[in-house]
DNA sequence: ATAGGGTTAG
């Protein structure tokens, strides 16, 4: 509002940043809206709604983007390329992803890969599984900064190679560098799978020592890695304390895990809370739904039923 | 003056 009374709608500054805040609150339709209406976008503008497009998952409508903005003759930068890698890291486009990487490659001259589209290469391969391939574009760089390094880190959790992982992790802090919120997440993380409980504590008391608290993602881990130990009363105890109200996304969690330790009066529990989230998803009812069907009492399919009636039913068909 | 990297859980 304030762009248009001011009379600046014409101006490429307010423009592409416009298309930037509507990107990032999640509004497509805006943005795409203001783009269209551009008489002639400028790489900015470009960038903006393709790592937009990227960022909020719609991967092809990024790529056919970057496609369309080089028929007009742009050619793709750092910035493009880094929105592109984003996208195909979504898809898991590994095949598409090589193909980036030997554009990448071949565009820099003195083969020198930027430091920040070096670390979108081993995010994209870290994600479509290959890791060889991240860690050969990870040697490579002869600068490597934190976020490089978390990138690498990140994709050995995700694989669940927790040995590389805490060696790598000891590797960066030889080479100076620093842990951060992120790497600590990606550490609890690999805990969680391996079903590491004594690590987690102390990474947790790690953490702390660096003056890093635990938020609701590092706290979120360790109720799950506590329910899939089968210590929810622990479990529990933590969620009670979390400054913010769980979601029904970590209640599914649990119910996962009271399905695997065969607990089905604290799957009934857990229902309940689940189901007062305002946001709860179809997710969540697919989960209990698959268990209702093992152990939990009739009454409660009847509650189940009541549920697919109302908030679920809609997504669910 | 506007654009780019790593973030958990079923």
């Amino acid at each position: 509002m304030d762009i248009i009374v001011e009379q600046l709608e014409g101006n490429p500054f307010a423009t592409n940043s416009l298309i930037y805040m509507y990107t990032k609150c999640g509004s497509l339709d805006e943005a795409w809206h203001i783009f269209e209406e551009m008489h002639s976008p400028d790489i900015i503008s470009w960038n903006s709604i393709i790592s937009g497009f990227a960022e909020q998952g719609e991967n092809e409508r990024a790529l056919a983007l970057s496609k369309q903005m080089q028929e007009q003759g742009l050619l793709p930068d750092n910035t493009t390329l880094v929105g592109v890698l984003k996208a195909v890291a979504n898809m898991e486009a590994f095949e598409h992803g090589r193909r980036l990487h030997a554009q990448v490659f071949h565009s820099c001259e003195d083969q020198s890969i930027d430091l920040i589209v070096a670390t979108a290469l081993v995010d994209m391969y870290c994600k479509c599984g290959s890791i060889v391939y991240a860690q050969q574009v990870f040697n490579k760089m002869e600068t490597k900064d934190y976020v490089l390094w978390t990138s690498l880190l990140t994709g050995y959790a995700q694989q669940g190679y927790s040995d590389l992982l805490f060696q790598a992790y000891d590797s960066m802090k030889a080479h100076g560098l620093q842990p951060t919120a992120v790497t600590f997440l990606s550490l609890l993380n690999v805990c969680s799978h391996a079903g590491l409980i004594n690590s987690a504590y102390s990474i947790l008391e790690v953490m702390c020592g660096y003056g890093i608290e635990p938020d609701i993602k590092h706290l979120n881990c360790i109720v799950d890695l506590l329910g899939r130990s089968g210590q929810f009363f622990l479990a529990f105890a933590v969620l009670e304390r979390l400054p913010i109200k769980p979601t029904y996304i970590i209640w599914s969690t649990i119910l996962g895990h009271c399905r695997n330790h065969s607990i089905s009066e604290l799957a009934q529990y857990v229902f309940e809370c689940a189901v007062s989230d305002e946001e709860v998803e179809s997710a969540f009812f697919v989960v209990m739904s698959n268990l209702s069907s093992e152990f939990v009492s009739e009454e409660y399919e009847d509650v189940l039923h009541s549920c697919y009636g109302t908030s679920a039913s809609s997504s669910l068909l």
